[in-house]
DNA sequence: ATTTTTTTGTTCACCACTGAACAAAATCAT
DNA sequence: ATGATTTTGTTCAGTGGTGAACAAAAAAAT
């Protein structure tokens, strides 16, 4: 591949693997989840991190329906059956019924389900945090410019690459 | 969530959406590839875009083995057998031996893999493209703050997730 | 030259996820 | 109230991907 010029080519390489980095970050956020529940002696479901990111969102949300749970997750509505009936019989989460309503039926977590949402809530703090100290170093200025490339990066790909790239979904990780 | 000041977890908000743009880039991808490729009448493998990926892979490298294509594209072996050998029905690519070597067998692409190739790269080259067009508007004192701060990223991403962030493989979209 | 080890690539059973078809319940129109 | 439509959630067959076990060939060790 030519480069028009040396350090925007350069920029543009940074660019591309910086586009990687989520997949990395889940990567390494399974492997930290799965320690970490084992260190609590929490009988993970399989080495799905998708589990855990329903059961975070039910925890958010409680008491929240199926179909709630695939709006915010983007996740289709067999995949949400079949992971929440897995939870449901782990006993992470309950499934109750509101108000009359026969058809719909909501679910909440259990005690056992809550003690995951705390450890992946500690999780997601810790991240934060770690964002706050890795901007730590740079002036008002860079980050003013930093802000803008980012939220022009955004406003591009939700020009180019249709609606969704700011909707409200719970994959924050 | 609570943030510890408004700007930085505005900061925080577009860091997060932004990890997430890759995965809206795919989906747009194969989107486009999908219509270019109805437009020049090339019969696409299903909907996947990883097949593209191969031809790519072994356009660029070719003539390249299985366990080379592995290695570059961060694939398991199975899957590569799967998708060559759909590669190879469909035409798009050969597989021969090389120098009294009955072990490995390389691939080449045919005409109508190089057809896909091409398409391929344009849209990639387009895609650099349209990053140069992008940060054109950014001062020469910007860029370099932008620069730092992806590097930054990355090189704190290789050091907590572990080795991999910059590693060569060709998922470069 | 023979044995041992490594590399290569396939097969197989399994996992996560999906769209489409479906039944049951709820809601809307009249 | 009754019929038509929409919403909700399950089932099912199919896709894309994986690790582990394996056989064949090659390379290394002796």
């Amino acid at each position: 591949m030519e480069f028009q010029n040396h350090s925007k080519g350069h920029l543009y390489e940074q660019y591309i693997r910086m586009l990687h980095l989520n997949e990395l970050y889940t990567e390494h956020e399974i492997n930290v989840f799965r320690e970490q529940a084992q260190k609590l002696q929490i009988d993970m479901l399989s080495n799905n991190i998708t589990s855990v990111h329903v059961i975070d969102c039910i925890g958010d949300h409680e008491p929240i329906n199926h179909t709630g749970i695939t709006k915010r997750m983007n996740l289709s509505k067999a995949s949400i059956t079949n992971i929440s009936s897995k939870l449901l019989e782990m006993g992470f989460i309950v499934r109750s019924q509101m108000n009359n309503n026969r058809k719909e039926s909501y679910f909440s977590l259990t005690d056992k389900g809550r003690q995951v949402y705390q450890l992946h809530q500690k999780m997601h703090q810790e991240k934060e945090e770690g964002f706050y100290q890795f901007i730590d170093s740079y002036s008002e200025a860079e980050l003013q410019t930093i802000g803008k490339f980012m939220s022009d990066l955004l406003a591009r790909a939700e020009k180019h690459y249709g609606r969704g790239a700011s909707e409200n979904d719970d994959t924050t990780d």
